[in-house]
DNA sequence: TTTACTGT
């Protein structure tokens, strides 16, 4: 093999090892301590406890494995990727929100944990996206609209260090509070983490859609509000895409479209079913390509 | 329950 192709080879591996840890603001000074955790007697494996072993096994840093056990079934895009301890973003400069966010729950992460507060969780700017692109809460006060979580709060209770980085505002964007963050979305929310109960896994994915409509003219417009000095984007719509896999590994896929509005209390989740494709083509998106296609056994409840 | 706001 050549020197020049060689080279190219690293370079190559380089770059797929930078989508998996670009922008994450721990993991390379923690790396070393992450990978061997804080066990006294180590390397003596024989002298640590089962126990001991699973309760320091939460991890703390956005660890390789634990990145590419949420990233599983394929990155969505590779804009600005931001790597935390529980869950994957990838952040819009332009809009100052998400493109998406992606997370992995199982029964265990997001069962009640009363070692986890929530109400000792502020939302603070993220230090680690450039000044011109980042949103602050001036940004959201006053504005009419609540900071809404697309990695949910909810969905991170195994440790206080999870909860807290759900609450960067590079996690946020703005969602109609009454009648939507706290109402139909929050129910959304809570049918996902509801999910863990029927599958071992759950993978999702989570962000905001810019939709265009017909105006009088007859032309179509994608048309929405900026918030704040920063010019922070609202939505005009959410989504969800959801991968459960079962006991017997098969994969139940599902996805959600919400317009940011009031919605009404009694309008049921299925109504906002959409084919996965659909979210695909708005968003400039492929969700789960990883997925082997005779492992999928349903889309929004039927058989596929 | 969980989601957050504004005003102090």
């Amino acid at each position: 093999m050549s020197g020049l192709r060689v080279r190219g080879l690293l370079a190559l591996s380089a770059t797929a090892l930078g989508a998996y840890y670009l922008g994450s603001r721990t993991e390379r000074l923690q790396q070393s301590s992450d990978v061997f955790p804080r066990l006294p007697g180590l390397p003596t494996f024989g002298t640590v406890s089962a126990a001991s072993l699973v309760a320091s096994n939460v991890n703390l840093t956005a660890t390789p494995s634990r990145i590419s056990e949420i990233m599983k079934f394929g990155f969505p895009g590779l804009d600005n990727v931001r790597s935390h301890s529980d869950y994957v973003l990838s952040y819009d400069r332009r809009n100052r929100i998400p493109h998406w966010v992606f997370e992995h729950l199982t029964a265990e992460s997001v069962a009640k944990n009363d070692s986890v507060d929530r109400s000792k969780c502020d939302f603070k700017p993220d230090e680690s996206i450039h000044p011109f692109f980042r949103s602050q809460n001036t940004d959201y006060r006053k504005s009419g609209f609540d900071r809404g979580h697309m990695a949910a709060a909810g969905n991170h209770r195994l440790h206080q260090k999870h909860c807290e980085e759900t609450f960067y505002l590079s996690n946020m964007a703005p969602q109609v509070g009454q009648g939507f963050n706290r109402d139909a979305w929050n129910s959304l929310e809570m049918h996902v983490r509801k999910l863990t109960k029927s599958y071992s896994n759950v993978y999702v994915c989570t962000g905001p859609l810019y939709l265009p409509h017909k105006e009088d003219d007859g032309k179509m417009y994608v048309k929405y509000e900026v918030i704040g000095s920063n010019t922070v984007a609202v939505p005009t719509h959410f989504y969800k895409v959801i991968v459960g896999e079962a006991a017997d590994h098969k994969l139940h896929m599902e996805a959600y479209v919400m317009p940011n509005k009031v919605i009404s209390n009694d309008t049921p989740l299925n109504v906002f079913q959409v084919p996965p494709e659909t979210v695909e083509r708005a968003a400039g998106l492929l969700f789960f390509d990883q997925i082997n296609r005779n492992q999928l056994a349903s889309i929004n409840g039927r058989k596929v």
